[in-house]
DNA sequence: TTAATTCATCGTAAATATACGATGAATGTT
DNA sequence: AACATTCATCGTATATTTACGATGAATTAA
């Protein structure tokens, strides 16, 4: 990685879409959020019932994907409940939704 | 990675999110694909001197693309026109805009 | 045939991601 | 105070990603 990222002067959408669609790129952790946007549960307790891995591999994804914003953790003495972050959800659709709605390639013949 | 992705078995919706996910997690990789899903141009020649990156590592960038399925190369010797693959593209609106529209946490309280 | 163009792939070095078990911090319970 | 519970973080080994330049394959042009 010789090339910093900056030398190109991404727009912020573009680096936001980047570092969302990162977090969303392992199935562990789209199941993670599948399950925390279900109305089922919020503690990492019961995702280690729920998903065979070691504990610290849960609580590494899931600092993954509060690093991205996607979730935020409240703490619940001696838990820790983890939720989706609704803003930057609703956030993240929406640019996801104007990412693949942009696509007017017609001109292109392909 | 002792453990492998099978052991937990995956739906195939949470393998392709995840797939097409992290083919989005590059800036740059999104900064190619919102080239070619507008009207200008489909060549990897263009693609080279829009970005200041390495023809190489470009290329490397359109496989990994393409690897997703999210875009297609039309052989137009002796270049390669590159586009977006339309049908994939829509799944891949279909599966985010879903993933995203199941949020409904209401009973958490958080 | 020879040269030029376009793009993919190889080889490589460095950074990042991913899994695990072990340990530690914070809080509640006895 | 001592213990138990819950979760994060550390340390580590391996795999993958990402960048580059160099080379090679395929086709067109001279």
């Amino acid at each position: 990685m010789q090339r910093t990222l900056s030398d190109i002067g991404y727009s912020t959408s573009e680096i936001e879409l980047a570092v969302m669609a990162k977090a969303l790129g392992h199935p562990v952790r789209i199941r993670i959020l599948r399950l925390l946007a279900g109305e089922t549960c919020c503690f990492t307790g019961e995702l280690t019932g729920l998903i065979p891995m070691a504990q610290s591999t849960i609580s590494q994804h899931l600092k993954a994907l509060k690093e991205a914003g996607l979730i935020q953790g409240e703490i619940d003495p001696p838990k820790v409940k983890y939720c989706i972050h609704r803003e930057n959800w609703a956030k993240a659709q929406a640019l996801f939704g104007e990412f693949f709605a942009s696509e007017k390639s017609g001109g292109c013949g392909c």
